[in-house]
DNA sequence: TCTGGGGTCCTAGGACCC
DNA sequence: TCTGGGGTCCTAGGACCC
């Protein structure tokens, strides 16, 4: 009788990893890599981690601690990231023929083995091949739910490498995990089971199943069966085309400008809808965001809103009229604002398109041409090459002064061993 | 001075209908 | 005096994740 598991592949501090593979030299010294517009302190190596650099940290709050410890420091470089996830992902997916990408650096996958001792074996088999072929260490982690696979990878991240926890092995320690170690319970959750005297795996597991969905809702109890061993959740291919695109930027300082606010909106819905038609997809729904400062005192937080597009599009022109009539709603006078964004909703396929019944909503742009045009002169030249803002934009340019070659995909960047 | 960006899922409550 | 109520659909906002 075999044991069916389920097991999660983790790369361990992906990006600071990453960045490693070229810089040896960096191996076992402390590294940090920052967030967009360098703002936040995104990924950490063991020895940062261990200096008291914390996750999250608004890089002006560590910045003496990375000067004193000489800790190198990186902007995010998304492109050599995905480059080196694609490859353990293909490294993996041809160990199992089957696994479910998660996120860049986790990927879930099914297997059986006849007990504990075998299944963590063939963990650290996958672990060993992975770490050969791509170069970035992994941890690895199994149990009968996604969840305590999840629980058992991230558990021994700094032990072997592998775990398996199932059946005796697992039950024995629910009195020791605490529940905010677990995946999906976050802070406020945390706390609130605090306040109900839940402070470990086995009080949640203990406490009437009537009770937890009263307080916690159907996440609740879903959590309840994963932590008892019976799956609540299974790895799904995501089928066809993801759900929406967003795209949205804080300013480097507030404005209380209308037609700066459209500005950064147009530029938003440009890349969004640019990158809509290069999934294939139309967007039948809109919705723009505006936000105050969430760390100031001001009153208004956000203001977002939606819309249902008459007929899905991915035209541009037709978007914008749409997000620059929002902006104007969702607009106050006298407001700071920090961020605005825009989302696109409700994404099908182009080609899933309904035709149209009547004459008179095709007065809606949506060429298909004059866009892909369009896109190829961007990607040539340069995003700013053809616009439709009116007005220059202002104070959102990338601040990377750190980021990395781009080591594996971009030719002119590539590692030079010799002059 | 400086506090990320991109996703998914769930839910309360409003709007509307009969 | 009593001042409907149940159902459905929609969306803004929250919580969480990486």
């Amino acid at each position: 009788m075999r044991v069916k598991l389920y097991g999660l592949l983790d790369c361990n501090n992906f990006f600071v990893s990453c960045e490693r593979l070229f810089r040896p030299d960096l191996v076992n010294q402390p590294v940090i890599v920052l967030g967009s517009n360098d703002g936040v302190v995104v990924s950490r190596s063991e020895e940062a981690k261990k200096l008291g650099v914390p996750m999250g940290a608004p890089f002006f709050k560590v910045r003496d601690i990375v000067k004193e410890n000489n800790i190198a420091l990186f902007s995010s470089n998304f492109e050599l990231y995905r480059d080196v996830s694609d490859r353990v992902m293909s490294v993996l997916n041809d160990e199992l023929g089957e696994v479910y990408q998660y996120s860049i650096d986790e990927a879930f996958f099914q297997f059986s083995e006849k007990d504990q001792i075998s299944a963590v074996s063939e963990l650290l088999r996958l672990k060993q091949v992975i770490e050969k072929k791509v170069g970035v260490p992994v941890s690895l982690g199994a149990g009968k739910t996604m969840t305590i696979a999840k629980y058992a990878s991230e558990n021994e991240k700094r032990k072997s490498g592998a775990a398996v926890f199932y059946g005796q092995s697992w039950q024995e320690l629910t009195a020791e995990i605490s529940l905010n170690e677990i995946w999906g319970i976050g802070g406020k959750t945390a706390t609130s089971m605090r306040e109900h005297g839940l402070n470990t795996v086995a009080d949640l597991l203990a406490a009437p199943e009537n009770f937890i969905v009263r307080e916690f809702g159907v996440h609740g109890s879903r959590l309840c069966a994963e932590l008892s061993e019976n799956a609540a959740h299974q790895p799904t291919e995501r089928k066809g085309l993801q759900k929406s695109i967003m795209h949205t930027r804080s300013f480097s300082k507030t404005t209380e400008s209308l037609s700066a606010l459209e500005a950064a909106v147009t530029y938003h819905i440009e890349r969004a809808s640019e990158e809509l038609r290069s999934i294939g997809g139309k967007a039948g729904s809109l919705g723009v965001q505006l936000q105050t400062n969430r760390y100031s005192d001001w009153l208004l937080q956000s203001g977002r809103q939606e819309i249902i597009l008459p007929t899905p599009v991915s035209d541009t022109r037709t978007l914008l009229c749409y997000a620059l009539a929002l902006t104007k709603v969702l607009y106050r006078r006298g407001i700071p604002y920090k961020k605005a964004g825009v989302v696109l909703g409700r994404i099908i396929p182009a080609d899933a398109v309904p035709v149209c019944l009547w004459e008179e909503e095709e007065s809606m742009n949506d060429d298909t041409q004059l866009m892909s045009v369009i896109d190829d002169l961007n990607t040539r030249w340069g995003n700013d090459a053809i616009t439709f803002g009116r007005v220059k934009r202002g104070g959102q340019l990338d601040h990377d002064q750190h980021r990395s070659p781009c080591y594996t995909t971009r030719w002119n960047e590539i590692r030079k061993i010799k002059n």
